[in-house]
DNA sequence: ATGAAAGCGCTAACAA
DNA sequence: TTGTTAGCGCTTTCAT
């Protein structure tokens, strides 16, 4: 691999006229910067990307951290990110923090390898961001409220969505409503299911316990979840599922269990994921606003990148999507 | 931000010492590196990437660069490479090449910043991998077949699988059917028209000109190239949509123009992404082995960066996927 | 306009 | 076992 002094030497000009050529410095004769030009173009020199960064002390990148890449949910949320990143002159790289502690994504964090991060990945503890995060290296971080030191939250209101959820089935006079929650310990799932118990709760309904199942927000354990359920015998006349990869699972269940959708039962989730406009009913379920939270994280983290001030935390506002897996039900006996 | 340097100080050891306690080397004393690591903990201090890359002149990363970051089709291939590298101790990061000769992928690329890279991005030319790729930089492409130094292919047999999908029409008693490409310039585009003409040919059909519309490969694409041939007046039995996209898209035009999937028109894909299965009707389409052929190019990586001796190009065969889009035609009155 | 030289933070060969 | 020191390839100040 060549390097400038390679070049420099070929052109037979000093190592620092060679790297003010390469960088386009003004001070430099048109003749010497040609002959320079011309020297790297016969050596096929590239400038090393770590010496200048390690000289610069700035990568004019940033990370996004995933805990998975490979999941179809993100499309939005990336195109978003990356269309503020490329406006700002900024390039993206898209790393995953799977593997935890050892992963990539918190190496990159540790060792500073970009100038700031963008962060939806539950796996990695709020030790690690509060550590890495500061005025100088800043994280927005969008699947909790967590804030500090450059480190700073942009979520969507699921408390809202979860009601909002659970207040469209009563509306639609549904009394006996079940809840098919996420990992416990999630905090997207924890404020759903406040929502779920607010509106309950406001309209004087029950929660059944029988009936708060977890299915870990796959779709596999929605289904399990909703077999279950089916059979304890006694049936919801609506779920609301956390999310919407479950409550496509759960509809299956459903269909297997000789139930219809919504005919006997009516289904809701969570996130309006792509597919869920295409599954069979269509889903019903609360539109998460990808495209704006991302694009706001984005936003953001160049503000603080430019030391401009910002909130500590941003929290949007979520809609439902009304399709086709909720019926309206005109009469029940009340439990 | 606290440098090695500050810890050897406050440890009252030597800079190399402190390196060496920090790297987890057994030539220093238990007690030197709990003193150091006692410092370093104290000054929340962590090793800068760049300056170790630069010294290592290694970065323990590859890099998977996909036109568009946002695309839900790579979820397999991304999760395939992620296994592997995962499984060699290196990190993954992915990266975008919008943006073409500025973009991120491209500067990655030249500057090196990553020890290979996996590509699959049309907007990437020929010239750039050529230049970039070496034995010492071994970039595996998966979306054309040139090879050169350190420049190996892993492709999906498209011409094969247009064969297969034209093949099936045929063997369904199809006679007239049409071809709905992709871009012009594009490899996975005339490979899989090359196949469909050899099926047709075989079967001693003939390609109308007037079938024979460009989508793009985008939904949109397909969508309005399908308006177009059945606003022509002569409709065909099948058609071949060389990828799902556009036979998703193709679909909802024939709906629109009052014909019945697979009713009055068959349609046949090609991809089997995600989508393919829950539209109306669920789509017959070729399946590419997305995650084995990323599994494949991620090896193969990892075979050249121990430099070992591996084939230039390797040619995957697809398999055709049976759903619910085309139906047996008894008979037909041959043109 | 050009060149010499001082580092950026780290690793590793060498010396002690 | 520990310390000294020479770079990795680049940018940038300062002198010319």
């Amino acid at each position: 691999m060549a390097t400038i002094k390679d070049v420099a030497k070929l052109a037979g000009v000093a190592l620092s006229t060679a790297s003010y050529a390469l960088s386009g410095d003004s001070k430099v004769s048109a003749k010497t910067k040609e002959k320079v030009l011309e020297a790297a173009r016969q050596l096929n020199y590239y400038k090393n990307g770590f010496a200048m960064d390690l000289k610069r002390s700035r990568t004019n990148t940033i990370a996004l951290i995933l805990t998975d890449l490979s999941g179809p949910y993100y499309s939005e949320l990336i195109r978003s990110v990356q269309d503020v990143a490329l406006s700002n002159g900024y390039d993206l790289v898209a790393c995953s923090s799977m593997g935890g502690k050892g992963s990539t994504a918190v190496k990159y964090l540790r060792e500073k390898r970009v100038d700031g991060a963008i962060v939806l990945a539950q796996n990695i503890t709020d030790e690690i961001l509060l550590n890495a995060a500061s005025s100088s290296f800043p994280i927005i971080v969008m699947d909790r409220l967590t804030t500090g030191e450059g480190l700073i939250s942009v979520v969507v209101d699921g408390e809202l969505g979860g009601y909002k959820a659970t207040r469209y089935l009563i509306d639609k006079g549904h009394r006996s409503i079940a809840f098919i929650s996420g990992p416990a310990n999630s905090y997207d799932n924890s404020v759903r299911y406040q929502g779920y118990l607010r509106a309950m709760h406001e309209a004087g309904l029950e929660e059944k316990a029988k009936w708060r199942l977890s299915g870990n927000f796959v779709r596999e354990g929605g289904y399990k979840a909703t077999k279950m359920m089916l059979m304890q015998g006694e049936i919801p006349s609506a779920v609301f599922y956390g999310n919407d990869e479950m409550a496509i699972g759960g509809i299956k269940a459903m269909e297997e269990g000789g139930y219809s959708v919504p005919g006997d039962i009516s289904v809701i989730g969570f996130d309006d994921i792509q597919l869920a406009e295409y599954v069979q009913p269509p889903l019903t379920t609360i539109h998460q606003p990808m495209y704006d939270s991302g694009s706001l994280a984005g936003h953001l983290l160049f503000q603080l990148l430019n030391d401009e001030q910002v909130n500590d935390s941003y929290k949007l506002k979520v809609e439902l999507t009304e399709r086709q897996s909720v019926q309206t039900v005109v009469s029940e006996i009340k439990s």
